[in-house]
DNA sequence: TGCGTCAGGTTTACCGGTAACGTAGCCTAG
DNA sequence: CTAGGCTACGTTACCGGTAAACCTGACGCA
């Protein structure tokens, strides 16, 4: 790791500020100049330090940083996936971590980031410890707050309503005539977006004079043993449901698995709903009935709008995604 | 963003070098001072400067970069867990990228990263272009390289042999008495993992003198769908098939619904058997035939090797980590 | 001829930390 | 009584870029 701007600039018989010009592609400089000093550089091996321009510009940070729930979620994944191809793209590069659905760590990760002087973060939720808040205002870096939808964001938002995914939920199965229905969830108050679906489903079942009956949130992570188990409880304590919204859809194949090994026909005796749109629920012998989130997209408009504030453009400071019901033949 | 060591050094009436101690919780200061450069600090909302810090010292970078084939892969979904977890507790920062399964994509990403000057990097697989691994010894920054076992790694590597789990596993399928077997993958060339598993896989059945019959290697992303259509491809082009090997689990599960849909009888008329050890595939009416990987331990393993590295210790150069078949009831 | 302008540079002054070294005052051992 | 060591600091130099201001010769033009 020796050769910097200024072993270029004097093997190329310039001065640094002409070779880091050259380097960064800007003007005032001749063509054989820049011939000179590109050739000198690569013969040098050079290896820019961003570290050092960050620093001493402190305009020219390239670091987002964003922070999911959990790593091994296969929705935030495909969230993940979506802003790291926007942001790769432009020479951006993300740092990332997981705050295992509590605020306090979400804080906690949010003070090691800024420190880094990023260029702008990406969070998932809205709910953020009033320090967190105070923080990033301070800071003054641009915010995105994705997947749940907030009318009044610390700075943008993307996302959608879990209430209003659970309510539609909700209005869909009536239709399908269902009237005692029943929740399986996991993570207890852990998961504020799981939450919200839940009390979504609840109220419109409520108003339309068949309330939740039962329901079961276990608070293991909300994974197939989750569903399997989790509906095994609730049938246990309460046989005579006729549907079953479950946390997500990993959960949701779990329950369908227990039913199809204790018999129990879908959708004929159990109608079985589900959340996220996973890649696997779509070719289960009956194609699950669940919410699709568009997770790329998401990633994609938040790292665009991330990038909008960054180049000066006003951009939208909040910008709705639209999830999609998908009726299957298991509700 | 105003507040820097200097300003605190004023307010609290001491040179900024001592600040900086009692930040850092170095020594050579009284409790006195201690708690007055603290009460300054908190009062003036201080924010750290890691790219000062990491600039000026230029030891004391907490970045870690890891790059990964695809950040939508269950598999290194976890691993990627396991890193976070064990690097995070211990104040680093991970950066992530995506490959894509193509060295120069990765090479990309290295220079993108190196520039950073980072603690360290975690590398996916053996497999580099020359300039990377040239790079790489030049800035001498540690790196692991995971996932496949390298018996000469550029610096440490963490995995398993992907050729003896295929070989692994087709020696079991033979001791269960198939005879004609078949490959579905995905991915063709890009995937250099998946190959040394068919290799293997391929190598003791035609020293048994069952060598594989067909195989049927799609272009798409190895998941259900993929699965689902390349055992239709497969069996129809070649139905006296007697077992089939699948590049991973989701491939295998989507195996697995093709065979329930077209009544093909598993394990009786058709053996399946799968690569990774997903979530899913655990509780499948009939347990998948698989071979499980230990991927969040992988993580912990790259982790703790490249902390090791960095407190100087020794740490192993190459760690093996155990895969484990799973007979399960599919094979 | 004198002056403005422009290309093609150079010079200077930082950015905010940390390492290395310096030093004053006090304590203690020989 | 004093050398030496310790505590609790302060001083200085530097990391490697970038912004901004400044320089200089050539050319066009009134």
């Amino acid at each position: 790791m020796k050769a910097n701007l200024e072993d270029i600039a004097k093997a190329a018989g310039v001065s640094k500020m002409t070779v880091s010009r050259v380097l960064r592609g800007g003007t005032g400089f001749s063509d054989e100049t820049r011939d000179r000093v590109i050739k000198v550089a690569e013969r040098l091996g050079y290896v820019p330090n961003k570290l050092a321009a960050a620093f001493g510009s402190y305009q020219a940070s390239t670091l987002v940083g964003m922070c999911v729930p959990r790593l091994t979620s296969g929705l935030f994944a495909h969230v993940l996936d979506g802003v790291d191809r926007a942001l790769s793209r432009l020479g951006y590069q993300l740092m990332i971590g997981a705050n295992n659905h509590s605020t306090a760590e979400e804080e906690a990760w949010v003070r090691q980031i800024v420190s880094w002087r990023p260029a702008g973060l990406i969070l998932s939720g809205r709910n953020h410890t009033p320090a967190t808040v105070d923080l990033l205002r301070q800071v003054a870096v641009p915010v995105v707050e994705i997947w749940d939808l907030t009318t009044s964001p610390i700075d943008m938002s993307v996302g959608f309503s879990h209430y209003d995914c659970g309510a539609e939920m909700g209005q869909f199965l009536l239709r399908r005539g269902r009237r005692r229905a029943g929740y399986v969830g996991a993570l207890a108050r852990a998961d504020v977006m799981g939450q919200a679906r839940l009390e979504g489903f609840q109220a419109v079942l409520a108003q339309a004079g068949a309330p939740l009956v039962d329901r079961e949130v276990l608070l293991d992570m909300p994974g197939f043993y989750a569903g399997y188990y989790g509906l095994e409880t609730l049938l246990t304590r309460t046989p005579d449901l006729d549907v079953v919204y479950f946390h997500n859809d990993d959960m949701a194949v779990g329950g369908l698995a227990y039913a199809q090994a204790k018999g129990i026909r879908v959708p004929e005796d159990l109608g079985i709903a589900g959340w996220g749109g996973m890649e696997a629920a779509s070719i289960l012998p009956r194609r699950l009935t669940t919410t699709v989130v568009p997770t790329t997209a998401i990633g994609k408009a938040a790292a665009e709008a991330l990038v909008a504030r960054l180049k000066g453009e006003p951009g939208q400071e909040v910008t709705v995604v639209p999830t999609r019901l998908v009726p299957g033949e298991t509700g």
